[in-house]
DNA sequence: CATACTGTATTAGTGCTCTAGTACAGTAGG
DNA sequence: CCTACTGTACTAGAGCACTAATACAGTATG
């Protein structure tokens, strides 16, 4: 993952994005340790500061848990909480984009169609507008 | 329309996809006259400086032309012009849930039922639009 | 020309994000 | 105990995006 300093969504929310992300895959465990504050910070050459800012607020969402001396863990329900979560943003992203095509008089059909090119298309193509950013 | 500024969307560019879908549904045609810069600001409340900003960014987009002292005009192929834009917008939403269903390893079938289920949902505005009801 | 409307430019201020440095607190192991 | 690793807290500052106020410039009309 690369961060994307140029998108206006903060740096340390596109981190919680996408460590939300990885636990709801299973990438990590329950109870298993995610990197320290500052590996991650080193990994994606950011300041520690943001990588704790992020874990802070997945730790309020209840994703995390972190112990002092000894690092950050999955919780228990990391995952089902994290899939609820992505499914919610996924749903959001969805609802934007048919409000949208509501606004410009777009039928139903004609919104169907572009979802099915997009679920078609492989990857997000390099954006300027991207908000995330691949390993 | 309402302007959410607690959005991290500049309002200057939510006021840009406003317009931009206006032009696209054919609320404003070929050649009329849009809202003055302070009339829009006056209407959605905001300085007349985010108006032009706007503004100015729908003519780089060449979706209308402006005219000092006349006001400002959609351009002859705004309305199409428009509408490839707004389609793209959907399109990039659609792509960015997908692209969130696959990262936690959601199926093909799953993400097509949260789509579904978004469809269905009659609007969803991201943000509170009655929290204020000034003049 | 005077007025009243248009859009434009410039400058200033506010707030948020991010970085940086430093210090503190808990745990593990030699 | 000492060291080295964990997370945490705090302060200060730079940079940037957004907003705001004000002054400038062009057009129409009487």
């Amino acid at each position: 993952m690369a961060v994307n300093p140029d998108s206006h969504i903060p740096i340390y929310e596109q981190i919680v994005e996408h460590v939300c992300g990885l636990i709801a895959a299973g990438v990590y465990r329950a109870d298993e340790a995610l990197p320290s504050v500052r590996g991650m910070a080193l990994q994606l050459r950011v300041n520690p500061n943001t990588i704790q800012r992020a874990y802070q607020e997945l730790e309020r969402g209840g994703f995390i848990r972190t112990r002092k001396g000894l690092g950050v863990f999955v919780s228990t329900q990391g995952a089902t909480s994290a899939q609820k979560k992505t499914e919610n943003a996924i749903l959001e992203r969805f609802v934007e984009g048919i409000d949208l095509g509501r606004k410009t008089k777009l039928g139903p059909a004609r919104i169907q169609t572009v979802f099915r090119r997009a679920m078609r298309s492989p990857r997000r193509p390099a954006d300027p507008n991207d908000k995330r950013t691949e390993t």
